[in-house]
Parts: C-alpha cells; structure tokens; sequence
RNA sequence: GGAGGGGUUCCCGAGCGGUCAAAGGGAUCAGACUGUAAAUCUGACGGCUCUGCCUUCGAAGGUUCGAAUCCUUCCCCCUCCA
C-alpha cells in the first residue's frame, strides 16, 4: 500500500473539502482497507459525467487497496432526496430495482474495478428497522437541526411546502453509514448535510464517526447549474461517441479547465501546461478537442473517439452530412407535404414547429436551403432532410 | 377549527369581462457571426387539414352576446391564530 502521504495527495485531488482530515490520516494509519461508501439513487441509473466526478474518486480509493462500497438507495429512492419537487414516490418492484442495478453495473464498471465493488442496497436493513426503529431514528433528531440543511431553510423561508417525510431522508442515509459500518462516505458538496448525519448517527450507535469527502459539483454544459439530466445539460456515460464529442466541443472554454481538473486522470502539471499554450496563443478549440478524446476513450474506445472527432470535422468544418442518418421510410400515399413529412420523421415536435423551421431558414433538403412550405413528396422520392446543425433523417417516400 | 393570501402556457411572473394563444424575463430552438465555442444580434416559442380553425389560464358547473378575468362547489399550497 501507498504511504499515507501519497495516499492522501491522490484522495485530495479535485476534492471540496474533507471532514475531517486528521481523523483521515488516523485511519489510514491503521493500515486496513478502509470501508468506502457512496450512495446513489435507484431511480436514475443513467449515469452522466456529474456521477464520473464521483465514480472517479471511489476509483482512486480502489487503487489504493480500498474497499469501495457502491450503495443502490433502493429505500431512500421512495422518498427521494427533497429538492422541492418530489413528494413520495411510489416503491420500485423488485424486477425495476434488478433492472436499474444491472444498469448501474453496466455503466459503473467502465471507471469502477469490479473485482473491487460491493454493491449493497439499503433496503436490506432499512427494511428490518420497522416503524418502531423509524420511530426510534426520527427521536435522535430534532426539527430546528433539520431546518439548518440549506434545502429546507430556503424552502421554509420562501413559504414553500416542506413534507415530514422528507425529513426522513437525511436520517436513512446517516443510518445507512451505522448499518454499513463506512469509514468514509463521498458525496457531492450538496451531500454535506446528508453526510454529516451519518457521522452524528455513528456516534450515537458507539460507532467512530466516518470521515466525509466531498466533491465539487460539476457544471453541466451550460456551464452554469450542475449538470442533471433532467435539466438536459449533460453527457451520459452511456451516450454514443458521436453525441459525446458534440457536447463536450460545445462547452465554453472556460468551462473546459473545470471538466479538465475533475475528469481528466492527466496530472495537474499537464492541465498546467496546456492553461500556459492557449494563453500563448494556442487555439482552444484543440485543447477542448483533447479533452474530448480522453473522456470519449474512457467511455469507449480509442477508435470510437477518433471517429468522433473525424466525423465532427467532417460534418462542421467541411459540412458533410454525416454518414449514419438514419433512414426514414414513409407511406406517403399520393403525396404528402413537407411540415407533416418533417413531423413524421421525427425532425421537429410537430407540424406547427416544422413550418416554422422553414420560415426561420432552418430546414435543408438535400443540402439546400428549403423555402417552399408547400414542397410535397411523392413515392418513390428520397431525400436527405436536415432541420438545424444536427438533426437529419433519409426520407424514403413509398406509396403504401 | 378560525382568519387571510394564492394556484396563469417548460420555469418565474403580469393580466382581473371583449383589443388574450395571454406582457416581461429565463430556458429552449432557428438564423447571422464563429472554433457547431462563449458573448452578441435577429427571429420563433399550444396544436391542426394554417390568410382560417381547435384546445389552454387548479377541477367541475353557472352568469353573459362574450370569461384567465364575475358567481357556486370542490381539490391543492402558503401565512397567522388555536
């Protein structure tokens, strides 16, 4: 095993903040692999670049002889970690819940050794805890202590509703850390909360408390609010090399030293440098183009990323059109007119859109500009239709 | 249980009998400019068989020639009192 100095140096690495540090080192001193736990949600198992800041760290932790816990909420998921939106949901079957942890698996494993992984779901003890030991966990907290977690403060002073049993949530995930027996839990700077209570449950069930690091939270391609799915400001794990690559040339330059310095696993003194050649004239565009070919090899392969850079070359610099369109068979009887043929392709939400796209210069048949509203297709046509940079679709007219 | 405030198009938020598919901002999308950057500028932004028609303003009824706007009932949220 590494020395304590090196461990620490790499554990350190891109972090927000560690509680605390010295109880850290005392840990490690102990020589033992030290029980690492991260928690995700069940109901979300599409991983982004967000979840591979994370992922990312717990990988570091395997590396140095850890033991990296990867815990599935299976049971916090029913009441979903209060944002203000949700109200209870509904519990997943048992065959949703298989489904997303194989899901899980498929996409953590790309950054996670799986020889190393745990995989553990909360539910197996929250489960067994019963309402009389919900009852039991809920008397250890009191509601001002709650109202200090920034979400709730900000939702009570703003009059905004604050359902009990969102309350619980903080708690399940401190007793997951009791139940799970961590040394550490990693979390995203948001966690601190959550995190910090499982240290104040540990310490009531006589356990040495877990010492909490937390990561900052990567901005999504907006660059502004963390990525999230739901705010479609992300690159999924999953996502194919092409949709990738386009997303990550299209994040402000600088935007790209954040996802350099917490996704990168180049050493800081190469990130350094590259910071010295744009500022000495170097275009970003390149740098960018290299960060995008790291992040894309990690998620596939290094032919995929080549690819993907060869085909954004292709298709922007010299305006190809891409080479895998899908094709697009349509039954367009006698005819049928361009906006319902755009809609029925998938290219635009609906008919109203599409005419729109067509006043606004935005749809190319064929590589031209299309400006009749009127155009109709007949069987037997095709033709290749194109609404905006990136949405295009083979039309192949048939009569039935 | 009592009193008061509120629910508007993806989000915030105006509107308070006709000129309302509904101001303004944000997000988004398209175009220009580019490095498909960012920033900026322009435009669009419910649907359709699209110079017109249909459906939207918590839900259901009602008044009216006409309702997001008025009335009734119901549902939900917030505040204060208990």
């Amino acid at each position: 095993m590494a020395s304590i100095e090196d461990q620490l140096e790499l554990i350190r690495r891109g972090s927000d903040e560690i509680l605390i540090e010295a109880e850290l080192v005392e840990r490690l001193k102990t020589g033992r692999p030290l029980r690492v736990k991260t928690g995700f949600d069940p109901t979300a198992p599409d991983l982004h670049l967000g979840h591979a800041v994370l992922l990312t760290k717990m990988r570091q932790f395997q590396d140095l002889g850890h033991h990296v816990m990867f815990l599935i909420g299976d049971f916090t998921g029913r009441i979903g970690d209060p944002s203000g939106k949700n109200t209870t949901r509904p519990p997943l079957t048992q065959e949703q819940i298989d489904a997303n942890a194989q899901t899980y698996r498929e996409q953590v494993f790309k950054i996670l050794d799986p020889e190393k992984t745990e995989i553990c779901f909360n539910s197996a003890w929250m489960d067994a805890l019963g309402a009389a030991g919900m009852l039991k966990l809920a008397a250890l907290h009191t509601v001002a202590r709650m109202l200090e977690r920034d979400d709730f403060a900000k939702r009570f002073a703003a009059n905004q509703p604050i359902a009990i049993h969102e309350f619980l949530y903080p708690l399940c995930q401190g007793y997951d850390s009791v139940a799970m027996k961590s040394d550490i839990e990693l979390g995203g700077t948001d966690q601190k909360f959550n995190l910090l209570m499982g240290r104040e449950l540990q310490k009531h069930y006589g356990h040495a408390p877990q010492v909490v690091l937390m990561m900052p939270l990567l901005e999504g391609l907006d660059g502004v609010n963390k990525m999230s799915k739901s705010l479609g400001n992300y690159v999924g794990i999953a996502e194919a090399p092409r949709e990738q690559f386009g997303k990550l040339m299209s994040i402000s330059d600088t935007l790209m030293w954040r996802y350099f310095e917490l996704l990168s696993s180049r050493p800081s003194t190469d990130i350094a440098a590259l910071k010295e050649a744009v500022a000495s004239g170097r275009n970003p565009r390149d740098v960018k183009v290299e960060l995008a070919q790291e992040i894309i090899t990690r998620f596939h392969d290094r032919a995929a990323a080549e690819d993907a850079l060869a085909d954004f070359e292709a298709r922007f610099q010299r305006n190809a059109i891409p080479d895998d369109i899908v094709e697009v068979r349509l039954v367009v009887g006698d005819g049928m007119q361009i906006a319902q043929i755009l809609r029925q392709a998938g290219l635009t939400a609906s008919t109203s859109e599409a005419l729109r796209m067509i006043d606004q210069g935005g749809v190319r048949i064929d590589g031209e500009k299309l400006s009749d509203k009127g155009l109709v297709l007949t069987a037997g046509e095709c033709v290749v239709l194109q609404v905006g940079k990136r949405k295009f679709a083979r039309i192949v007219a048939v009569a039935h």
